[in-house]
DNA sequence: TTTAACTCAATGTGATCACAAATATTCTTT
DNA sequence: AAAGAATATTTGTGATCACATTGAGTTAAA
């Protein structure tokens, strides 16, 4: 039946009140997200459908969505994987996130009150308490809240959905950069953006981010590294 | 039949080498970049069906397809939508796009050679042309065409859709500009982006695109323009 | 042994149907 | 005449089926 390599994917119960084919995108979301489906490896709607346990419709809409975000690619035979990543792509991704990052920050900057500052201690507190257990999946995600939390701090942003699309491209590699990261001593680069906010420095804000970004994957500094990542998760060839 | 405002969609005639999915997804996009559907006009799978003549099968999926690049809303009852244009996130979207255009523009330089610094002469020679002749749609489209050339020279380049998301968002509003634009004198700063190539001064090629963006948005500079433009295309009262 | 042609299973696309929720309409009551 | 309740209609969701195309597997010829 599992021709290829057989595919893992975290279920979770489903929400009664979510429809079925958000269900079938959460899911899949979070396992592209988390390098459970290799790249180069070619899903099928009703492969999933099967593992997933639903009829292959969920499917269908759920992978049309994650392909136009991005998260899967289409080939021209119509089949459908999660794109093969390289070392350029990969830098150019990172510095797209710099770029678009450093902007929605600045850009959050005046809206951000006492409250919400100290809603991001509390994550920043958060993180390391998560770091400090080597909890590194929960570092992950308390990460990406306190990155999304800042950027909706403006209410009439619209680069998170772009900002969204790109840490689901960078997914599973942005794992593998994370689990090198606790050998490092690591700089607070958040107090850094905490106390830009509070001087109101949109400058210091940007530098801050950037720096959290470029360190968090500090190793792609290092080509050889990123080599071996990459052939790590080259998945099934071609 | 037609309950609220009607839809008058430009139909082009389809490509039997492309899928039906696909046909409708290309007539719909154009149709909300070119403002033939108003902001929050409230749209149905089978009415969309039935102007569209197919099955309400490949615009559940186009639709889905487009609400995931933003061109579209759902609402929580599951409604579609042209989202509503207000002013701040009309400025918010113009911001976005210099800020993802000028990065792109300057990592695509170091890729641009003659053969495409010609390509884009081309161009920008044709639109002088269609812009003497006040084929403003047709300036639109070659516009696109000339930062579409530009950014995708990069070959490792990520932002792409990510801008053409922003355009799509943009859309109709980016017409209106347009149709204001002929009553100014334009600086061609297509020209000086060229020029900055040729020099491969990177900085100056930032300064050129992102002058070009906010000229061919200047009019949001006086806000009670941009306001009478978001009243007129308000569409149906919620 | 290698290659080309043929066969057959698997897949994506699209149509149709069923159903429950949401919306609009009509009817009743005050 | 106005407001609330009951009914009817419309709509999105999801399942199932049919069909053409793609890809794999097999056989036969060189």
């Amino acid at each position: 039946m599992d021709k290829k390599s057989p595919i893992k994917i975290t279920l979770t119960e489903r929400d009664e009140s979510v429809t079925i084919t958000q269900w079938v995108y959460q899911t899949l979301r979070y396992a592209v997200m988390n390098g459970q489906i290799l790249p180069g490896r070619a899903l099928t709607i009703r492969e999933l459908a099967s593992i997933l346990d639903v009829s292959p419709m969920p499917v269908r809409e759920a992978l049309r969505q994650l392909a136009a975000e991005n998260a899967l690619e289409i080939q021209g035979n119509r089949r459908v994987m999660v794109p093969r990543m390289t070392a350029m792509k990969f830098t150019e991704l990172c510095e797209a996130r710099i770029a678009i990052e450093s902007h929605a920050a600045a850009r959050a900057l005046p809206y951000i009150d006492a409250t919400l500052l100290d809603q991001l201690r509390q994550l920043d507190r958060l993180i390391d308490e998560a770091q400090e257990q080597g909890d590194l999946e929960q570092v992950s995600i308390l990460n990406q809240n306190f990155h999304r939390a800042l950027y909706t701090a403006n209410p009439h942003q619209v680069t998170l959905p772009l900002i969204e699309s790109l840490w689901l491209q960078l997914g599973p590699f942005m794992r593998l950069a994370t689990s090198k990261l606790d050998e490092h001593y690591l700089v607070d680069r958040h107090n850094e953006a905490m106390q830009a906010i509070e001087r109101k420095d949109a400058l210091a804000l940007q530098m801050a981010i950037t720096a959290d970004i470029r360190e968090g994957i500090a190793f792609a500094g290092t080509p050889e590294l990123l080599h071996s990542f990459i052939e790590q998760s080259a998945g099934v060839t071609a």
